[in-house]
DNA sequence: AGTTAGCACTCGTTCCGTCCGAGTGCTAAC
DNA sequence: GTTAGCACTCGGACGGAACGAGTGCTAACT
């Protein structure tokens, strides 16, 4: 559809967009490209950009920005991936494989490193719970009332309750529930577990139906690992001093969606496989003011996918995101072949 | 020192000031208070206070605002701390005695709902491992490589880690040490386990001081549980929309100390017994922007402390702040009490 | 002696007009 | 098809005027 000029001139509005945060003329371009055009030339081509759709214009007598087409354009057809920084590459390595280390504390520490090394923000889906397996359920007394559970992954993970004794139960009875179900359900994923663990106590206590109805509360209870949205957030400082969030209404804004975490969620949990690039997120996190997102999936075990994201305002750098989350994907499936093998 | 009026005079600019923002002149004033006095005389008592370091003019023509040391007379002698509100304590008493809770779970809603009231930020201490009692160490492998330790404290507290298994010791060895621990320590303070580990270790190894070696460096990495600060903090875009913080600058100020979390943890440890208000922080936590904290130490176990504020302007609701945090300890104590009995 | 009315003065805020510069679209010439 | 030239637009910075809230001081009042 466009012409080999009109995807220079297209891409170098984009890159000087991304780099200044400034409209950019026809002047600028001029001397930018390799083109050797004129100004006027160049104001030609924008205006018809402009009427396709890939360019706007804040108002009459400023430059042009990209508009969302453009940038989708830019990201498709236009932008080469950042190269990867093999020390940067490296770091990470030595950090994942120097010592083992729970998943969620790895997303931690990545999101922190993206964070400042794009400023922009950098979210992340807690690891999924749900679809690891049962490594122990352990099951500890705290005084006559309370205990605590601990649910141990082979992910490493490790979710944790405080809960109260159902009456009529002694802790010797629950003590050695919890010990047939490690016995028995040993390596199954955690979200089939809850009508495993239903029939296990069915089996287990037939004849007395009263206790069965407060065991099974009981566990349903300390089952549920909190579906609470386990959202990690980093690089809000950063971001926030992206020239976009000038206003404290926008930053207030953005630090409303960082707590409320759910809309946030929601996304990261659709995006599809690989390196994807959102633009323009406002209407679907019910936002007034735009808003872009880079995602990857992760693969932290067998079957186990997380996602990370990089969120930046829409003249965001795709190509660095872009490049840094190839290389983080890449990173986790050797951390991953080699922690599990 | 004060005459009753100027006490009259110096509490009404303080609590107009509070509550508007801006400025307070003598027209204000002589509308406000009882005293039936013209502008002029407050005017002239104004001055008198001003004199006295009580109260500051941003500018000549501008009305009165308190300085830190009307801030803090009023505080001491003025102030009167809001009525508690009933439905508010029963709120809170039912969301802690109605199941039971991990301290720290405990401490984030309470945060939470802080903030919402005060329209603050709220930061809180996470609770202090160290002093806490062990109940039980548990020592889960994932694979020949890894496993998963997990140290459950009688707060009903869980810190746990992936550790890598010494070359060496085999998974059995490793497990047997552990329930030897369990047998001799339960009940022993967290703090004090790192020498007691140690003596029951040589005790039980002395034969093979290549393995007692390894052992040693096993535990030692486990039982340091992350020194890191543990803060939680909640309300950020509460006090955000406080007018102080128009200003993007400031915001960036307050995200980055929340992010620090060093210089608020070292703030919080230090802070004495009761409620405290500590009124501009700025030097000691290294900002360009005045803050005010108040702050309530809550007894949470046996010998355990922890302490919880909350963060304002220098122009804070200190009779709100106070009055919720009173509340907050008598309900804290009433829980743990009950807790244990 | 304490209180108050009156008044000149200060100073930040808002409003408005001007100027400037960056950038555009259009036309006509190359 | 490209470019020089030019009139035009519009936001931003600058500066002065008007305004208003508030002050300090003096002189009069009780």
């Amino acid at each position: 559809m466009l012409t080999e000029r009109q995807r220079a001139i297209l891409q170098a509005v984009v890159e000087n967009y991304i780099r200044s945060a400034e409209p950019v003329g026809s002047r600028t371009i001029a001397r930018l490209t390799g083109l050797n055009l004129s100004p006027a030339t160049i104001r030609n081509e924008m205006a018809d950009l402009e009427a396709m759709g890939y360019l706007e214009q804040p108002h009459t007598s400023a430059g042009r920005i990209p508009s969302y087409k453009g940038y989708r354009y830019y990201v498709d057809h236009l932008l080469t991936p950042e190269a990867i920084d093999r020390a940067w590459v490296e770091a990470l390595e030595r950090r994942f494989y120097a010592r083992s280390v729970a998943i969620e504390e790895a997303l931690r520490k990545t999101a922190a490193i993206l964070a400042e090394l794009t400023h922009y923000a950098v979210v992340a889906l807690g690891p999924e719970v749900f679809t690891a397996r049962l490594v122990k359920l352990e099951f500890v007394p705290l005084d006559e009332a309370r205990a605590v559970t601990v649910l141990v992954t082979d992910t490493g993970h490790v979710e944790h309750k405080v809960v109260e004794l159902p009456q009529g139960l002694s802790a010797e009875d629950l003590a050695h529930l919890v010990e047939r179900i490690n016995a028995e359900l040993k390596g199954a994923a955690i979200s089939t577990l809850a009508p495993k663990i239903h029939r296990l106590l069915a089996q287990a206590m037939e004849s007395n139906r009263e206790a069965l109805f407060r065991a099974e509360r009981f566990f349903e209870a300390l089952l549920h690992p909190r579906e609470e949205a386990r959202l990690i957030v980093d690089g809000t400082t950063e971001i926030i001093a992206q020239p976009e969030f000038r206003s404290v209404d926008r930053v207030r804004e953005l630090l409303k969606l960082f707590e409320a975490e759910e809309p946030l969620f929601t996304v990261l949990r659709q995006v599809e496989d690989g390196v994807q690039v959102h633009i323009g997120l406002e209407d679907v996190l019910g936002l007034g003011s735009p808003l872009s997102l880079v995602t990857a999936t992760l693969t932290v075990g067998e079957g186990q996918r997380t996602t990370i994201g990089i969120i930046g305002p829409p003249r965001m750098d795709y190509a660095k995101a872009i490049g840094l989350l190839s290389a983080l994907s890449f990173i986790f499936d050797a951390w991953r072949e080699r922690g599990l093998g």
